[in-house]
DNA sequence: ATTTTCACTGAACGCCCGTTCAATTCAAGC
DNA sequence: GCTTGAATTGAACGGGCGTTCAGTGAAAAT
């Protein structure tokens, strides 16, 4: 993979962090070391010191990236209506928005560990914030009468490691399309959630 | 935690099983060196080869006894009944039995990435096993009329991953104790299983 | 055509890795 | 007290790690 001689290899910001992310995903933040990155974006592992300070930047800013990311693309959505409909909503969203990016969905799940105290602090931050998206419909819902909950917080928990475990098995072009599951699992989080029928 | 001169220092097998599993949950497989866990031990790093082959036996062995472990017990409760009660003791019994065996559990769930693709493949064969146990329930619950799920399949994979969730966040004496955790999922499950009332 | 700029190389630094094995140490059997 | 034999050490092997930096060479500016 080593550039042509006589080209640049115009590597860039971006193109670096695609690299890192695909391979953290693969092979785990541990198990990739630069000389690997800088191979596939095809350039000597000194170079990439131009575009990240350290190895562990390409991770913390993989997963605040992907923080980010989800947190605005739900707000974005803003949606309107009784909580049953809202929950509906975010359990279409949250496993369309992860199935589009499984491979961030994992570094974010799985390397939380390679994070440094202060970086695991602020995803944590972040994951909290998301968390509090679902966790404010199922309280509205206990209020108005259109869901029934044991305990919003535990409610939140169970229902996001739900959703969230759709992408340990659905790929593309599988037994059922990804509208399907959504419908399945939208079922399931409304009786879960205790949804009036 | 170098052993007395004068003494032998009795490590055992099961010992290093045990000190490995600690390490290897505590901060990865990848990132905990063989000289660590001979530190921990109280032994030299070359005297742990005389209990492991090598150190992905130390991995694979410990996900396989838990698996194993995990399958026996279960099919020891052999619970009767319908599939609704059979269903609530599933629950209950996954709960209890992992909030049990944290370190296991996290190791379990985090580092099949660094199995050999055989060892891959039989511990996802022992977990294959376990959601069979658990889809026959659905099954069985569908048939007899005592639940209702969309797809037993997916229904099986969303149970398990809100059940093993718990373990990312349940601390013996937090808010709620184990019980009271174990009767708000019982409630979750159950209406996620369109379980008669 | 010359100078300047700067992305990039390639070698080096110090360190840690999993694993092996000859040498040593020590408890037990005689 | 001596021999035996197993448990353990400690050094070594070959290799890979993240990171730094003086030097290089091609493009851009003059």
């Amino acid at each position: 993979m080593a550039r042509k001689p006589g080209s640049r290899a115009e590597i860039t910001g971006p193109k670096l962090r695609e690299t890192a992310l695909r391979l953290f995903a693969r092979d785990g933040y541990a198990a990739v070391s630069m000389r690997q990155i800088a191979a596939e974006v095809g350039v000597q592992a000194g170079a990439l010191y131009l575009y990240t300070a350290d190895k562990q930047s390409l991770l913390f800013d993989a997963m605040s990236d992907h923080m980010e990311a989800l947190l605005a693309a739900w707000r974005a959505e803003a949606p309107k209506g009784d909580a049953r409909d809202r929950l509906e909503h975010f359990a279409r969203f949250h496993i369309r928005f992860h199935a589009a990016r499984a491979d961030a969905v994992f570094i974010a799940y799985m390397e939380l560990r390679n994070l440094t105290p202060e970086n695991f602090a602020r995803i944590g931050a972040l994951r909290s914030c998301y968390e509090a998206e679902l966790e404010s419909i199922l309280r509205a819902g206990q209020d108005e009468g259109t869901l029934t909950v044991p305990d919003t917080k535990l409610a939140t928990m169970a229902l996001i490691a739900m959703l969230t475990g759709v992408n340990t098995w659905f790929r593309e072009g599988g037994r059922l399309s990804r509208d399907r599951v959504e419908d399945i699992y939208v079922d399931m989080v409304l009786n879960a959630a205790g949804a009036r029928v």
